[in-house]
DNA sequence: TTGCTTGCAAAGGATTTGCAACATG
DNA sequence: CATGTTGCAAATCCTTTGCAAGCAA
């Protein structure tokens, strides 16, 4: 199986793209995070190893990879946007915690299912969609209890 | 059962806010719209009936509509929010054409209650969701072929 | 009178874009 | 070398805010 450096470069040359240092860093930093994190979060990460980095660099990246496949866009709505990885990391869900912000991966085939249908009986059909639970952790129900 | 405007006043007196104008145009106007519409939509309906009247002001008074439980926030994810109905209007959700932008409101009670269930099985109380359907109407399938 | 409201314009925050200098294939 | 790429700053886009003048209670 390919790994993500490949599949971005195999991007990059499809599109008649050029490999660039600061493109190599971005992709690198991104993929070694685990979470979510926001453009300008990344943007804070690479500017530490190169601070001649610009955000707009990130942002241009940032969009490249989602194109490549290997980042997705996730939005809790608050006005920012967090990618979270793509590549080899199958379709889920969110579940977020109005207090603290906690989030899980949530994925149930019955809703998954149950979407398809629904679309289908409006006679639309499903390409995609978004489902965001937000609710209260436990830590955060007992606080406020 | 009250009527909105109602159900608007009231909210007004119990936060020692006044009633104006401006704030009954653009309820009135809101109200009569049935679909979703923008910040920017109903600022220009109202313009036609009072050209003096500010933006700044209909985003205020959508503000307040929400919090008067009058109005929802709806974020299709293209940048701009749009407001529904809330008041007499059960929850929902959408399913929304790629193509088109085509709307249509569902509800499906078991994808309700599984999400429910989803929430609690990681010791999350689900205090609210948002799910957006996304697919091609008939209408654009047909075209694309 | 008191202090909430308004319209205007300026400010905000996140993201994009124009541009001249620069680097890659 | 021909183009794609970069960093910067300015520009966008939608929405919010500060403010002085205007009104509601």
């Amino acid at each position: 199986m390919k790994s993500e450096r490949e599949i971005f470069e195999a991007y990059l040359i499809k599109r008649h793209l050029r490999g660039t240092p600061q493109r190599g860093m971005i992709l690198d930093t991104f993929l070694k995070r685990e979470e979510h994190i926001t453009a300008e979060q990344l943007y804070d990460i690479v500017k530490k190893r190169d601070p001649s980095i610009g955000q707009a660099t990130v942002y241009r990246v940032l969009k490249l990879m989602v194109e490549a496949g290997l980042a997705r866009e996730v939005d809790f709505g608050d006005g920012v946007m967090r990618y979270e990885h793509c590549y080899n990391h199958p379709h889920h869900d969110h579940l977020v915690c109005r207090g603290c912000g906690k989030t899980v991966e949530v994925l149930d085939s019955v809703i998954e299912e149950l979407q398809k249908r629904v679309a289908e009986s409006f006679g639309y059909e499903l390409t995609d969609h978004e489902m965001y639970l937000y609710g209260l952790c436990q830590t955060c129900r007992k606080k406020k209890a």
